[in-house]
RNA sequence: GCGCCUCUAGCUCAAUUGGCAGAGCAUCGGACUCUUAAUCCGCAGGUUCCGGGUUCGAGUCCCGGGGGGCGUACCA
């Protein structure tokens, strides 16, 4: 992940777009009291433990960002007479005697504390503090001598204690295990970290905006399932004992979102955690996030244009341009993005032309001479898009919306219009990788009733991930869906594309691992 | 699942053909009033992932196990 750091803003440029301005508090008068202590009249000295002399609450009123947007323009030496509180992490200790330096990190960046022992209370307790303690410190906002924008110590209070020694403070983590299991730490030394998990929040934040501006609702549906639906994969299993029922976690909230459009909510999303029991990779964890949303009336086309205006607008706030590196290669995500079906993809890369008509057999041939699997339920469909996606997904740079897949491969897809033993859907493929799945969705009941037909005679044949018969969404079906279109984004994949790292446990915090110790 | 690599102090890393397990940072003690990974002096810090084996002697070689990484497979 720290191949392209140097596209990067720093820590508090990029930081610092997230604060909250009505949080101000610079160049402002300062507070009244700016408060080191704990609220008069409260019951903190009643209740606390004896042993325990750290406050229980604390009173920043400066964000770091804030100190080095206002004072950017101090001169070396200059003082400025404004005391401002702030409150963080103690990174960096360097003691001179009768002078201390340290520096303090929050959640926006770090700042130079500069402890004259003159005027500094408790000299030998600040120049004994351990590099991790919390701290709050209230002075004089100054720039030294030397030009190192600083707070003047003027009081201090330790908030924290850090038991545990942190980290080298030049080389930090490098184990990859020990930054996972132990992200707490990871997020205070690994700048990198911090930018690309602060970028996923932000991300996030402004996907749920963007379509709640476009009349879409958020909506949560159940993550237990009693029949595992909307995609084909293993799930997990667990059990509701009261009601003595064998239950599934999600491997996708398609149907009940599906299930809503029937409802009368035309235009619904959901940021899903979904849970697939598969193994890790550096693009899989067994839980992720998902983006489903559905719309009325809408088809594949229509959806098409949906994402690619929405990446371009998650880029551009988000990196202030469309136009990204990734792996080392330009990448312009503006719209519109190419649009080509998976026939003739898989043409231009692989010189094969095929088509539904193409016999079996021949296929067959062409995925043995690339060394492809071919197992005996695989039809025509499904070999058609083995051989995309082994001689031709991991080509396409992309973006290209790849169109028009074989109907036996997309159950929950609706037929195409035009090409028989198609049907509408697309996936959006970025720098190789499969960012999205959508469709003009399935609305015929019977239609609906005879694809989960054949995805039973597949699991009857051996292939555990086929998707299993769902009454209730075909009753729902027989209700009335309307025209719709369906659309699925892998968050996860999403913010690794945006944020220019290539792991996904780069942009998942607690990633999932085997325990400590086995 | 398979293949390759890796595991030494809290952290980052050394250790010659198999020959007394070391350094920097952090911690602890001391010096230092403008440092920027401050610097300098000193103390302490170890089940070398675990278990066997070969050997006079194993961090090092062999076998087994465990953790992790990468690749591959799986993955709509």
């Amino acid at each position: 992940m720290h191949g392209h750091r140097h596209r990067w803003p720093g820590f508090a440029d990029l930081t610092r777009c997230c604060v909250d301005p009505t949080r101000r508090a610079v160049p402002d008068p300062p507070r009244a009291t700016p408060g080191l202590r704990p609220e008069p009249g409260g019951l903190t000295e009643m209740t606390a433990p004896a042993e325990d002399k750290t406050p229980y609450r604390f009173g920043p009123t400066t964000l770091v960002a804030e100190l080095h947007e206002g004072y950017a323009q101090l001169e070396d030496g200059e003082e400025t007479g404004v005391e401002v509180t702030v409150a963080g992490r103690l990174m960096l200790r360097r003691d001179q005697g009768k002078l201390a330096f340290g520096v303090l990190a929050d959640q926006t960046g770090r700042i130079q504390l500069f402890a004259p022992q003159a005027s500094t209370p408790d000299f030998d307790g600040f120049t004994s503090l351990h590099i991790g303690d919390w701290l709050g410190v209230t002075g004089e906002v100054i720039k030294t001598r030397r030009g190192e924008l600083s707070v003047r110590v003027g009081s201090w209070v330790r908030l924290a204690e850090a038991r545990l020694p942190f980290p080298d403070k030049w080389h930090g983590i490098s184990d990859p295990d020990t930054r996972f299991r132990q992200r707490y730490v990871d997020l205070w030394v690994t700048d990198e970290a911090r930018r690309v998990f602060t970028q996923r929040s932000r991300a996030v934040s402004l996907m749920r905006r963007w379509l709640e501006e476009q009349d879409f609702i958020e909506v949560e549906t159940p993550v237990f399932h009693p029949i595992p639906g909307g995609a084909a994969a293993n799930p997990f299993t667990t059990h509701h004992n009261a009601l003595d029922l064998d239950l599934y976690l999600r491997i996708a909230p398609e149907l009940y979102l599906k299930r809503l459009i029937v409802g009368g909510f035309e235009r619904v999303f959901e940021i899903a955690r979904v849970f697939r029991n598969e193994g890790l990779s550096t693009r899989h964890n067994p839980e992720f996030t998902m983006l489903e949303l559905y719309q009325a009336y809408a088809d594949y086309g229509d959806i098409m244009v949906l994402v690619e205006e929405l990446v371009a607008h998650l880029a551009q706030e988000l990196l202030g341009t469309t136009s990204v590196v990734y792996d080392g290669r330009e990448l312009d995500l503006s719209a519109p993005w190419r649009r080509a079906t998976m026939f003739d993809l898989l043409e231009e890369h692989s010189g094969l032309r095929v088509d539904m008509d193409t016999p079996r057999s021949e296929l067959v041939g062409y995925c043995e001479e690339r060394g492809i699997p071919v197992e005996g339920h695989h039809g025509v469909g499904k070999l058609i898009l083995e051989l995309y996606e082994k001689t031709t997904e991991a080509e396409l740079w992309g973006p290209v919306f790849v169109t028009d897949y074989p109907k036996e491969v997309s159950p929950l897809a609706r037929d195409h219009r035009t090409s028989p033993g198609l049907v509408e859907r697309f996936e959006g493929i970025v720098a190789g990788r499969e960012i999205c799945n959508a469709f003009s969705e399935l609305v015929d009941p019977d239609e609906q009733r005879a694809r989960f037909g054949a995805q039973e005679a597949d699991r009857a044949a051996g292939d555990d991930e086929a998707m299993v018969v769902d009454e209730d969404y075909l009753r729902a079906l027989e209700y009335g869906l309307p025209p719709t279109g369906g659309l699925g984004i892998g968050v996860d994949r999403l913010v690794m594309l945006l944020g220019g790292v290539s792991a996904i446990r780069d942009v998942i915090l607690f990633p999932t691992l085997r325990p400590e110790q086995g």
